[in-house]
RNA sequence: GCGCCUGUAGCUCAAUCGGAUAGAGCAACGGAUUUCUAAUCCGUAGGUUAGGUGUUCGAUUCACCUCAGGCGCGCCA
């Protein structure tokens, strides 16, 4: 999009710079030699931009065209996202991933892709070990003794709450107490996800990977290929050998696995399965771990570039013009539970949407709160409401699309504007897609919600002149769909009435 | 000390591979509706892009330095 016209070009100033050549002159030269039946006007402008305007017949053809993007060809993506413990509830970090990544599964099968989402529990290891005890500790307590908790172990309140449903049922074994400590929040985290209208193709737990000799084929492999050593009773992983500043433990001096080597065999796994490309998505306290990881593929035996790792990054909660404060320690950090609590879901994913993931991000509780034209997503589904509410008007005067309808009537400022917004849909989805980023989609229905607002504003749709009533009605329900497609990747909802 | 992210209008954020006069929303101010939804529209104002140096036709963007905020640097995950 360029100052004028509707694209534009820097190649003559990459040229004449490359060339020693006057950039205005290139840029009359390639203007000079460009001629298209869709471009209606090529201009140039100091210091050697070109500029094209399409042409209007150009712009109607595409209306009546049904618009589509296939460049994923069937290929394979696995996106794997959230993954949270199940060792506490969902903080709002992994909310935000969580939001992220449903919409990527969806832009991704959009546009061509097969897209499967995956959720990934680290069911085994010592933070299990960790809740176990700290159930045990608060049950002993419950029961009138003292309560130890360990060092670094858990202290919310859902301790409690699961100590009290072993009374309940009598459990005392210890692994059974390991077990439902655990099923208690892998349950929690699936209905939550499900309130929050995500459904996950696969669940993986970390001990199935176990079982199906994944994790011991894993260390056969990097033992084979010269990648480990001991030193101080520790077995490293030679990450060094891809790039990274220092090799990594991947079983400890007394015998525990460390995380990375069940999650380089996770990633075995899911390769075996055969996709094309994977995607992680993670916090922004896990990014220390993308050498160990893309080393670990690396020593598999596959490029780094099949997998990609997207950094999700941190969410500060604001309410009354102050950051809520999350404390681990003290239990009292905000989960997704507590947020849907108060804010309409729509409102809490288009929020996580609205901005690049990668950057990070102030959640406002009050602006969230308030259901008015401060709050954007509203914004956006009040123009589909207003646009559905128009057709059903025109349908009580007994007006329907027909199927000649004349676009070219369309020819007001407003109506170009209109158009054009929803021509560049296909291309505001492609360039989501690649960047991995639905933030784009959701800037994208803001822009096309105010320039259908603006033509509604000017012009009116259902009028005396027939032929133009049905040019404008196609427009606008053209908008509608638009919205309607793009608020669906978004997995926002979009009302027929406000 | 090292690494990563960040710093753009009062606030929250855009700005495509380095491109044109740095754009939106909110907040502020001033207007608009006898007709299809005012959860709307139009306008005004608001900027040393944290600061500095460099690279070049051109820097919010790249490099280096300084300042400020966050996160990570465990044989936890």
């Amino acid at each position: 999009k360029g100052k004028e016209g509707d694209y534009y070009t820097n190649l003559a100033l990459k040229i004449a710079s490359r060339e020693g050549a006057e950039p205005e002159a290139v840029a009359n030269r390639i203007a000079g030699q460009i001629k298209h039946p869709i471009i209606k006007r090529i201009t140039v402008h100091h210091p050697g931009f070109v500029n094209f305007s399409l042409s209007e017949d150009y712009l109607y053809e595409q209306m009546t065209k049904e618009s589509s993007l296939d460049i994923g060809n069937g290929k394979k993506v696995l996106i794997e996202y959230v993954s949270a413990n199940p060792t506490g509830p969902i903080n709002v970090v992994s909310a935000r991933a969580a939001a992220v990544g449903d919409s990527l599964v969806r832009l991704f099968r959009k546009s061509g892709f097969r897209a499967d989402a995956e959720y990934y529990v680290n069911d085994v290891g010592r933070q299990t070990d960790l809740l176990t005890e700290s159930v045990i500790q608060r049950k002993k307590e419950l029961m009138g003794g003292n309560a130890e908790i360990p060092e670094n172990g858990y202290h919310g309140e859902y301790v409690r709450d699961i100590a009290k449903e072993i009374i309940a049922q009598g459990i005392e074994d210890r692994s059974a107490i390991k077990k439902y400590s655990i099923d208690y929040f892998v349950n929690a985290h699936k209905q939550v996800m499900r309130d929050f209208g995500i459904e996950f193709d696969v669940w993986t737990l970390e001990s199935e990977l176990y079982k199906r000799g994944f994790v011991d084929r894993t260390l056969q492999i990097l033992k084979e290929r010269d990648l480990t050593y001991t030193e101080d009773n520790a077995l490293f992983f030679r990450t060094t050998a891809f790039g990274d500043d220092k090799d990594r433990v991947i079983i400890t001096s007394d015998h525990r696995n460390t995380y990375l080597l069940p999650d380089i065999a996770y990633h075995l796994d899911k390769l075996e399965r055969r996709y094309d490309t994977l995607i992680d998505i993670w916090g922004p306290d896990h990014h220390g771990h993308i050498k160990g990881i893309m080393g670990g593929i690396q020593a598999l035996g596959y490029p780094p570039g099949i997998l990609h790792v997207l950094i999700v990054q941190q969410v500060k909660l604001k309410e009354h013009g102050r950051v809520i404060t999350m404390s681990k320690r003290a239990g009292t950090f905000t989960t997704l539970n507590d947020l849907l609590k108060r804010i309409p879901r729509d409102v809490v994913r288009f929020f996580f949407l609205m901005r690049s993931s990668s950057q990070h991000l102030d959640f406002d509780l009050d602006l969230a709160l308030k259901q008015s034209d401060e709050n954007p997503v509203y914004y956006v589904q009040y123009a589909h409401a207003r646009i559905k509410s128009i057709i059903r008007f025109a349908d009580q005067k007994g007006i329907t699309l027909s199927n000649s309808i004349n676009t070219s009537l369309l020819r007001e400022m407003e109506e170009f504007g209109l158009i054009k917004s929803v021509l560049k849909y296909e291309e505001v989805l492609n360039d989501a897609v690649c960047n991995r980023e639905p933030y784009m989609i959701a800037y994208y229905l803001i822009d096309l919600a105010r320039d259908f607002h603006s033509f509604y504003q000017k012009h009116r749709v259902v009028t005396e002149d027939i032929p133009l009533t049905e040019a404008r009605l196609f427009l606008i329900s053209k908008t509608a769909h638009t919205i309607k497609d793009g608020l669906e990747l978004l997995g926002v909802s979009c009302p027929e009435e406000m």
